[in-house]
DNA sequence: TGCCAGGCCCTCTTTAGGGCCTT
């Protein structure tokens, strides 16, 4: 059965083309419905925290300049990932820092991202937003940890995910929910789902 | 101190504008 990486990302800002960076980040592995795997770190990329992210994420400027290099921490979250697909809750943010701070160290990151928040879109339009708070209450999911901490939102984004792909296996019969699957549904047209996913389907 | 983005989506659209979502 294939691995999803989920992961997420505590930053100092919103654009790494303006000199923002992580300050950690977190990685859950999901097999089918089950978390096999985490990995979660603070890091130090030797940048001031603004006043408002701390109170946002409660990552202060000591926590950050007591965790291991950014470079470090990036080139461990890099072999954890390996090869397998990521998965992000807006994942369009994750991802350019994903690449922002690999690039920094030399390092690909070919890894394809689905995005839980335009899936979200899709499957769920009923639901009042699409923040990532808004829905784990929606779902009735399981809260592990405070809200804007990495490894917490990560987990939360895995819970998501999990209950999409049993949404998705009851609604269309589909043999397997795959991050193939999870591509072609983010990419299909509003309202289209069914004929987007029809060559998934069990026969 | 306050600001800085980008991709997706909707509609009073497509020769555009604005809301959502992430920190």
């Amino acid at each position: 059965m294939s691995v999803i990486a989920v992961i997420d990302f505590e930053t100092t800002g919103i654009s790494p083309d303006h000199g923002h960076r992580a300050t950690e980040v977190a990685i859950v592995l999901v097999e089918g419905e089950r978390v096999v795997d985490r990995f979660q770190s603070l890091m130090n990329a030797g940048v001031r925290i603004p006043a408002f992210i701390t109170q946002l994420t409660g990552i202060s400027n000591a926590m950050v300049a007591a965790a291991p290099a950014a470079g470090e921490v990036m080139r461990q979250a890099s072999h954890f990932v390996g090869d397998a697909p990521l998965v992000a809750h807006n994942a369009s943010f994750d991802r350019r820092f994903w690449v922002g701070e690999l690039g920094r160290l030399g390092l690909p990151a070919p890894q394809p991202f689905a995005c839980t928040m335009l899936l979200s879109r899709r499957l769920y339009p009923q639901a009042p937003n699409h923040k990532l708070g808004t829905l784990v209450d929606y779902h009735g999911l399981p809260r592990t940890g405070a809200a804007h901490r990495a490894l917490a939102d990560a987990e939360i984004a895995a819970a998501l995910l999990v209950r999409m792909q049993e949404d998705l296996h009851q609604r269309y019969r589909l043999e397997r929910v795959d991050h193939d699957v999870l591509m072609a549904l983010q990419q299909c047209q509003r309202g289209n789902l069914a004929a987007a996913l029809s060559r998934h389907v069990r026969a």
